[in-house]
Formats: C-alpha cells, sequence, structure tokens
DNA sequence: AAATGATGTGAGTAAAAGCTCATGTTCACA
DNA sequence: TGTGAACATGAGCTTTTACTCACATCATTT
C-alpha cells in the first residue's frame, strides 16, 4: 500500500454531470463496502464500478481515505436526521417516562436497520480514519449530549448515578445491541423484540429499586 | 496486497531455540498490534521486531492470517482461563444471586483490563479472518453457553425472559461497555465504578418488575 | 467561433507487503 | 568427526493498489 494523502481539497462539482459522476462514485463505494467489504474497497475497483475512470475518483477525492470519510459522513448525516425527527416527534407528543424511552430506543433500531451492513462496515472501521473532528464524531458527541441532556431533565425517575457514566453506559450498549441486527442471531431477536429487550434494559438500569 | 494463503500446515518447532523463535514472532506481532494497530502488522516489520528474518517467520506460519490467528487464539485461550477461574471461584463459594452477578462481572471487566489494547485490535480484527470455526469463536459460544446455562438455574429470580435473546443482549452490552476501559472515557469511570454499573444494567435487566 | 474553464480518460508509476528459495548455520546422534 | 535434520537468513519476486499526468472532450462565456 502507497502511503495516502488525507490532505489537500479538490475541486468541488459545478456542472450537473459532474454531479452525477460524484454521487456515482459514492453509490460504488458503499455497494462494494457493502458486499465485499473494507478491505475489497480500494479506488480502482470503486471508479470500475462506477463506471467512471480512476481519474475522475481523483478529481472530486483527494485520497482513498477522503473518499470514504465522505461516504461516512452522509451516512452519518442521514441517521441523525432520523434522530433528530425522533426528538421532535416526542416533544410534540409528550408520553411517559418509559414511553419516551421506547420511542427513542424504536428510533435507534429502526437508525441500525437502515442498510446494516453498511452501517456495521462503517462503525467498525470508522475509527481508524486520521480525519480529525469530522461529521461522524460530532454526531455521535451530539446523540451522547441529546441523552444526557435527556437525563437531567428526568432525574425525578432515575436512580442516583452520575449522568455522565450513565450517558456512556447506556450509548454504548444499545448501539452494541442494535448493531446485533446484522450478525447472526436467535431467530426469535426480531426487531420488535429488540427494541422490548432494549427498553427492559434501559428501563432497569435507570429506574430507582 | 498480494495472494494470501491460509492452507497448508508448517512445521512445529522441535528445538529450543526454535520455539523461542515462534515466541519471540508472536510477542512482536502483539507489540505491534498494540502500539501501531492492524495494518501497520506486516510480516515483514513483525519479523524485523522479532528479531529474526522473514523466513523464519513462514518456517511456522504458512500466511500472514495463520500469524494473527495463532496469536488471537493464545489470547483468547488466556482469556478463557480467567473465565474458568471466575466459574469454578463462583461454585466453590456459594453466593447470592446478586452478589453472582456482580462476580462474574468483575471476572469480565478484569480480563478486559489484561492488555487491553491487544484485546480491541483483535476483537476489531478477528471476525475478518477467514479462519473457520477457530478457538475464538468456540471461546465466545462456551461463554455464551455458561451464561445461558446459569440464566436457566436462575429462572426463579428472573422475569419472564427468553433465555437466548437474553444471553445475547448481555453477553453483547458486557463486552461493549468493558471494552469502553480502552477508549477514551468519562474520567470517573474507573474499573469499579464499571463494575458496579454493569452490574446495576445486568441486574435491572433480569429482575422482575 | 474562439477562448476559457470544467470535466473526463486510462496507461503508467511507485511503493508497500506477502511470500519463496537458494544457501548457510547449528544441533543431535552415530 | 561426520552426516543428516532442523533451523535461520535475506535478497528479491510478484501482486496489489493509491495516485499522477499528459491529453481529450464537453460546456459556457464573450
Amino acid at each position: 500500500m502507497p502511503r495516502t494523502r488525507v490532505d489537500s481539497p479538490r475541486k468541488k462539482p459545478k456542472q450537473e454531470r459532474a454531479k452525477d459522476t460524484v454521487d456515482a462514485i459514492l453509490r460504488a463505494a458503499a455497494h462494494i463496502l457493502r458486499s465485499h467489504g473494507w478491505d475489497a474497497c480500494n479506488t480502482n475497483a470503486v471508479a470500475k464500478r462506477a463506471g467512471v475512470s480512476i481519474g475522475s475518483l481523483y478529481q472530486y477525492f483527494p485520497s482513498k481515505e477522503a473518499l470514504l470519510a465522505a461516504l461516512a459522513e452522509e451516512h452519518a448525516e442521514k441517521g441523525q436526521q432520523v434522530l433528530m425527527r425522533a426528538v421532535t416527534a416526542a416533544s410534540e407528543h409528550p408520553m411517559s417516562f418509559d414511553d419516551t424511552v421506547r420511542h427513542y430506543i424504536r428510533a435507534m433500531v429502526a437508525l441500525h436497520a437502515v442498510d446494516p451492513k453498511l452501517q456495521r462496515v462503517l462503525s467498525d472501521q470508522v475509527p481508524k480514519l486520521r480525519t480529525g473532528l469530522n461529521v461522524v464524531r460530532r454526531v455521535s458527541k451530539q446523540s451522547a449530549a441529546l441523552v444526557r441532556g435527556w437525563l437531567e431533565t428526568q432525574r425525578a425517575h432515575l436512580r442516583d448515578v452520575d449522568l455522565d457514566v450513565a450517558t456512556y453506559v447506556l450509548v454504548t450498549s444499545v448501539e452494541a445491541v442494535a448493531l446485533l441486527q446484522v450478525l447472526e442471531r436467535p431467530t426469535r431477536l426480531t426487531q420488535e423484540v429488540l427494541v422490548d429487550e432494549l427498553s427492559a434494559l434501559v428501563l432497569g438500569y435507570l429506574r430507582p429499586r
């Protein structure tokens, strides 16, 4: 593997056909990640699948890393939108503590059910992209902040617990269990069951004895 | 990256100095994984760090994959020993339901505190080793079976729950949270706190309302 | 229509990394 | 002390892959 770059911005597409090119490249990268995994996702293969020349790819992405980072950001932003919709829905229809938890967990499970293969590959491999504080990291920080903020308002329903610690424990375990949807799992572990179990996990953890 | 092999067994070391060589190679691979990660762990670097020639490495490991699989197996076996010690300790000193949970969780947290960097790299990357049903997979199956078996004996203390599903949820979330020890985390999340929180998580999940 | 810039091409370069093999060295044992 | 087996060496082969560049084509402006 030769050196990889990371730096130096590249052209932004200005014409319509250039936008199509960029999109074809991102679609192709996503497809290869899903179907053949991270290691198979090399720039030549992406260009070929996208039906463009390797040169075109490097017109818009300065490096392989930048391409994958862009894809990860796109994916993360879609995820954030799903979450934000869940937040506004929750604020418009006030519910009980328990129902609110279920509501958010349902959103998380749904989030990981969209393109789960890609989700898995990205969450496995994105950490090693040395692209500084990127959108992905920002989104997960925001999610954590969201959880923490909500916990703060619900202190009355909670056992005595350090909110930072609780946020970490919750975010981590919910994420890990929701990601299970991609792997081999007991057949009975449907999406609905997953929502039930994660709710039980979270509520049991937060509830005073 | 050229073709990788996977197949064809290689010599077993018979003399003492050959055992030293093999060990040096494994130590070197572990060190590089810890300090520079999976991608930096190439066979040439391993051989160099081990102070042996690349040829020697290939005398004992038919491929890079075989080397890393061997390392993973070694690590997994150490882990299994820790767990088995916890099991026998628990059977020798009968405890309450809650204390038993804490006891196992303490063992899990301790397990992940031993060489946590290596632990993290291996659990991130081992899934993609196409080495069939290997020791690693066997160990995690065994652990799950252990948990499931124990849950079965404790039905009386449990809410009504599908044991397969519960096992999955517990194993996954405990593993994920225990792995947090390696990443950036709130400073207050010490090992002791981790044991407390994971116990709360597990007990809250299993306890009838 | 000429000029200018945006977009597209793909053969080719260079470096990294897995792995081989011809050859040399050490050890066990007669 | 000689002989064969085990062990060790490292230059170099080969494939893979990130990336460049000289050039061609398309779009827009004047």
